[in-house]
DNA sequence: GCTTGACTTAGAGTGCACTATAAGGTGTAT
DNA sequence: ATACACCTTATAGTGCACTCTAAGTCAAGC
């Protein structure tokens, strides 16, 4: 049991021309073809697929997302360079958040000062 | 007392290409110039220029910014309309924080993915 | 048998936000 | 006085990640 472009868009929320595109670039792994030539995607495929849209959405390049894959291409004795590669972009999520945090301050900071305005502005 | 295009840029973290990008695409007020013609910043321009940076890397648009500065230079009664603008941007700075803390916790199924198949690994 | 809709490819186009270049002006230090 | 660092403008170029187009193939339903 196999699916289409299609279905595999619909399912993790990306387009049938992103999808084509990340084959194309080498950030999927060999994805079957049927006797037409046409895509057939498996589970894992899905799996995968998934965690490049994660790691696409926290902001990871296309060509990082490439190495990863390429490591996994060259065999299992890869993995503690793609845990620690994964652990690092782990880390800039943690940073990311804590400075979307301080923003959340800042825009803070700025609200309190339009209700100040506003006070000011009603009093008159 | 103010502060050249080089100051400011050092001081918000912008280079000064960036700076003069801005003020042609009127995300900043209007900047005065010396009698050479040259860009001479204020504290509060500053203060701008730092609040635009912020919103940018919470990653609001550009048209937006722009938007938010036209406002202000129409008046103190549109305060009610930008109060209202950076409320509903924080909120999707919350938001992303939620989604950022979701995709740490597929990173971390990944991760032990890894470890799991790392001590496999050990004891064959 | 013919339309419909989803698929295929190579390659061109888009949008955003910068980023850089070229040609020139100004003020200070040596 | 001349070099240096910094500023000015208009305009062109860059990089990334898509996004779309054109021309064609194929299977299923009417």
């Amino acid at each position: 049991m196999g699916y289409s472009i299609g279905q595999v868009a619909e399912i993790v929320g990306l387009t049938t021309y992103t999808l084509r595109y990340y084959e194309k670039e080498g950030l999927l792994p060999q994805i079957k073809r049927n006797e037409n030539g046409i895509r057939v995607f498996s589970e894992d495929d899905i799996f995968w697929i998934d965690l490049v849209r994660c790691l696409r959405d926290t902001e990871m390049q296309i060509s990082d997302i490439k190495y990863i894959i390429n490591l996994s291409h060259k065999g299992e004795h890869t993995i503690p360079e793609r845990k620690e590669i994964l652990q690092e972009h782990r880390k800039k999520i943690v940073m990311k958040i804590n400075e979307l945090q301080k923003y959340i301050g800042k825009i803070d900071k700025k609200l309190e000062w339009y209700e100040r305005r506003l006070l000011t502005y009603k009093n008159l």
